[in-house]
RNA sequence: CGGGACGUAGCUCAGCUUGGUAGAGCACCUGGUUUGGGACCAGGGGGUCGCAUGUUCAAAUCGUGUCGUCCCGACCA
């Protein structure tokens, strides 16, 4: 094991081992893998090609579940009138300090400033007023791709930028149980796209009061673990109760003929994905992309000297459309001014999931070699064979990934009785762990006050149950999860 | 926003203490040889030292300010 590390040191220089310094981890690998620039503005990063299209990926699996469960994409307007930001009392103080303002515009003061949007639920409460009137008009069920700005202290890359990319999901409904079924429908919806997609497991659960939206009745999150054992939200939804359409007075006339005042709800998943996804997966040679959102599935790379070459490259070419017409994201590295090694390297500190090697040796024997990113196993395969068992090894990596990430946070997770034996556990390792909690703000926040972990979530099916608070030994009316988070 | 560290070539960094013509490795360009785990030889291009200001005959080097990044806290997708 610690020759492979030596080894692995040899050939990815420039990265960091996690063990060292997991932040500078992330970071080297950032940059290695070519995700992102800088911006010239604080907190803001250019997702450059390879990032993007990672997040294109995501919004094209996200998008069809949303579509499918009836959802319509709409786009709202940047701005946002502060007078629109006042009418919700905890949303206002939520996000007031984090908010940039317009004050000006074409060399004129504005009569109203305009906030550019931290999130949409004010805009699109105005919008629905207007759009709502019968109960034949509900659900009202729409999705908007967006960036938002949200001007943090602290910035991260990916994790917390002053600008992100996300979807915003705004539904309105006739009643409670419509509301919450949505909420829930939803959250459950980022679950299997979590899980069959990013194999990136999570666990869902209700957040804390004090951890809820600004302005939301409920909220509800997935949680999932860093290689350091640390907590990102991997996704949000809330039940808005009808806060939102009290204070933009989006109303609707029942069968009855009687005023009702809707309940909305909003959820959304964000470009931090994408910073989960490297901190969940990656390793010490760099990204490891779960296949269905990896930019490239397969890399090819002929091997040989100029004699074979042509030879050798005119195979890559047949079997490189072969399984371009499987649907496969396939690329060819055939520079000559690179050698085969360093493209292995190179490859690998990308992510791409698979990597194919075809050299002279394959073309006699007609056959090709294929590494796995994930397991490092190389498989000698017929070429005839080719397209099936790429399409097989690509499903058995998106397993194995989850399946490493699941062991990765049992191991890193635990259940405590006590506030000291929780800070033992954080001490001596990391990850997650579940405790009773009495329900007090106090002993909530005297948790991350000792301990500098957050309650994450309630979770719905926690693996075990404690009777008793962390803190103050009460009886415990919730088991949570807690744990240092991003 | 507080505490700490750092900004010198595309990247990683040396030079700064003790002011005096800006360096290395990698990357890049040209030519040639190479190709199954970061190839080699020869030649070449590239930086107003984050920005501003002060001190000085002279500033990458000393002072002040500012912007940015990283780490640790308080606030958050």
């Amino acid at each position: 094991m610690s020759n492979d590390k030596s080894k692995e040191k040899q050939f990815v220089k420039d990265i960091t081992p996690q063990s060292e310094d997991f932040s500078k981890w992330y970071l080297d690998v950032i940059k290695k893998a070519d995700l992102m620039s800088y911006a010239p503005v604080r907190g803001c990063i250019v997702f450059k090609p390879d990032s993007y299209e990672i997040w294109e990926n995501i919004q094209k699996e996200l998008d069809i579940r949303f579509k499918e469960t009836g959802h319509r994409n709409a786009y709202f307007p940047l701005f946002i009138p502060e007078s629109f930001l006042q009418k919700e009392k905890d949303h206002i103080e939520g996000f007031n300090p984090e908010l940039p303002w317009v004050t000006e515009a074409g060399g004129e003061k504005l009569e109203e400033r305009l906030a550019i949007r931290p999130t949409s639920e004010t805009m699109i409460g105005h919008m629905y007023a207007q759009w709502i009137n019968s109960y034949r008009d509900l659900p009202l069920l729409i999705n908007q791709w967006a960036n938002v700005v949200r001007w943090e202290k602290r910035t991260q890359p990916f994790l917390r930028t002053t600008e992100f990319l996300w979807q915003e999901g705004h539904t309105a409904h006739e009643d409670e149980a419509d509301a919450r079924r949505e909420t829930m429908q939803m959250l459950e919806i980022y679950k299997e796209f979590a899980e069959n997609i990013l194999a990136m497991p999570v666990i869902l659960g209700q957040k804390t009061p004090s951890e809820k939206f600004a302005g939301a009745v409920d909220t509800f999150s997935l949680e999932a673990m860093m290689k350091d054992g640390k907590a990102v939200q991997a996704g949000t939804s809330h039940y808005l109760g009808t806060n939102f359409a009290v204070a933009f007075d989006i109303k609707y006339l029942d069968r009855e003929n009687q005023h009702q005042f809707c309940h909305t709800t909003s959820w959304g998943v964000s470009t931090r994905l994408i910073g989960a996804l490297i901190m969940v997966h990656g390793d010490d040679r760099g990204l490891v992309l779960p296949p269905k959102v990896a930019p490239t599935q397969l890399i090819m790379i002929p091997i040989g000297p100029p004699k074979s070459r042509e030879l050798v490259i005119g195979r890559v070419d047949e079997l490189h459309k072969l399984l371009k017409q499987a649907g496969v994201r396939v690329k060819v590295d055939d520079r000559a001014d690179q050698s085969p090694g360093w493209k292995f390297n190179e490859y690998e500190m990308r992510g791409v999931p698979i990597r194919l090697e075809l050299g002279p040796r394959d073309m006699e024997n007609g056959q090709v070699v294929l590494v796995s990113r994930v397991s490092g196993e190389k498989k000698v395969v017929a070429q005839e064979n080719l397209v099936e068992e790429v399409q097989n090894m690509l499903a058995e990596i998106h397993q194995q990934m989850f399946d490493k990430a699941k062991q990765f946070r049992d191991d890193n997770f635990t259940a405590v009785d006590t506030l000291d034996e929780f800070k033992l556990f954080l001490e001596q390792k990391r990850g997650f762990a579940l405790a009773g909690w009495c329900g007090s703000d106090a002993c909530e926040a005297q948790v991350k006050e000792e301990t500098g972990a957050t309650s994450r979530n309630i979770p719905f099916e926690p693996s075990v149950r404690k009777e008793t608070c962390l803190v103050c030994a009460e009886k415990a009316v919730h088991t949570v999860l807690f744990g240092k988070a991003y």
